[in-house]
DNA sequence: ACAAAAGTGTTTTTTATACACCCATGC
DNA sequence: GCATGGGTGTATAAAAAACACTTTTGT
């Protein structure tokens, strides 16, 4: 489980410093980037994680994190954006490395003696917006949003991939700005305060403290424009002004 | 570098799924870890970093992050902890992965040509108590505690693994108890104030309010012995309850 | 008219910040 | 006795939390 360590020293081993010669007893790798990639259903309000049926060995026919193995001349970020490109149709999106994985047999492919090639996982977490992300199904694969809350078991390790990554937006979302890069560019104060309920659970500031504390921050720009949603008063339009933002980046802010 | 990432996805290529015959394409890498240690010298207030005159090619007899090559049947974290009992005798330590860093050509002895064995680099951050460190120099190699103020250029990208792991060191010694893995079993509560400015800049609270507020939540004892340092009232040496934490850990506690 | 959703304001409590002051020791 | 580092307390400002209330819409 990947976090805090604490650990007690093995006794040094006066060995010698790294030559040439131990070349052979070092691992060979093949690294795979997965993704995992959430979505905000506001309608529903529910926290979606993107998953692949497996169309090939091992876990065939598991469902999966999104990956891929990184190509020759291919940097991990590129292969991250490859995957990307390669399920879902979107504008924008938040994207940033998560953990690496690479214990030895954490792939089957990894033959049960110890001179095989180890698989390496390096898992990036994305954001993206559900109204305008389009998947891409290529012939019969399969490919879904999957609620959070009832994800089945999954190939490899990546239950633990996507907890590490569950757990890393709820941090992302207290102290920076990524919940308007899951939001349309205008949005209802409401709208917002949905996202952050659906994704921390309700326990923080009820609504109307939440919007006293964020339009007071001022770097919600009201459009002007009101919109209706059935009964009740229209509520206001707002749009995330990055420039009135600027100064609290890299702040040690919190705003739930 | 590492951190936030907001980018259009390149238009989606509708390509056939990962298939057997693109194995020839993937990349195939020799996986590195470098370990970014730090440790606090009270006495003189500076934030060190642990580093090495490296043996051999490339950059032969440059300073660098202590790292090494994963080993057949050797997990990440293993490598990590062979690295610190390599150069390093304590007896606690805290440890935590960084970032992985995989980028081509990061590493010299990748020829031109992109076929050759790609060379990934996953970083690992670590804190020890520079007291009871007792650095190991097997033969002639250099190993130096260095302030961080005052690093050289490094080899490979390793200013910026470092310039990464200090920012993981501020944000850690803020929302996390970390800073009882640096300090002696039981400490002052100057020592402890001292580590904060001297790893923090001294822009937060001042010592009246630092002191009032970390007895207030109640996970440091009193162990009842005061020590004398030169002239002044002697001061009561405090031992971190770990006990008393646990009901702390995981909330956004900031303790500054 | 009234329920539903949006938005405003007020009160109370808690926490942060600044700073004045007392205490114990070495020299 | 006085400089030095250790430790306590208070007064003020700011932020968080609770909650009552008004406004504007659809039906």
């Amino acid at each position: 489980m990947p976090g805090r360590n604490h650990k007690k020293l093995p006794t040094p081993l006066n060995k010698q410093p790294c030559v040439e010669s131990e070349m052979q007893h070092l691992a060979d790798f093949k690294v795979g980037v997965d993704n995992v990639i959430f979505s905000v259903d506001t309608a529903q309000n529910r926290l979606l994680v993107l998953l692949v049926m497996r169309q090939q060995e091992p876990f065939l026919n598991s469902w999966s994190l999104p990956g891929t193995l990184v190509r020759q001349g291919e940097s991990l970020e590129d292969a991250a954006y490859r995957i990307m490109a390669e399920k879902i149709r979107v504008n924008n999106l938040y994207l940033e490395q998560l953990y690496t994985f690479g214990g030895p047999h954490r792939d089957p492919r990894e033959a049960n003696d110890s001179y095989a090639i180890r698989y390496l996982s390096v898992s990036y977490f994305a954001l993206v917006r559900f109204e305008e992300a389009e998947l891409i199904a290529d012939k019969v694969s399969g490919i879904a949003w999957y609620p959070v809350k009832d994800v089945p078991q999954l190939a490899f390790d990546h239950n633990q991939v996507l907890a590490y990554g569950h757990r890393r937006l709820r941090n992302k979302l207290e102290y920076s700005p990524v919940a308007f890069d899951v939001l349309p560019a205008t949005f209802t104060l409401n709208d917002l305060y949905q996202l952050y309920t659906t994704v921390l659970g309700d326990n923080f500031a009820d609504y109307s403290n939440f919007r006293a504390r964020l339009l007071k921050l001022g770097f919600l720009s009201d459009t002007g424009i009101k919109v209706s949603r059935g009964a009740g008063r229209p509520a206001t339009l707002y749009r995330f002004d990055a420039e009135a933002f600027a100064p609290f980046k890299d702040k040690p802010l919190v705003f739930i």
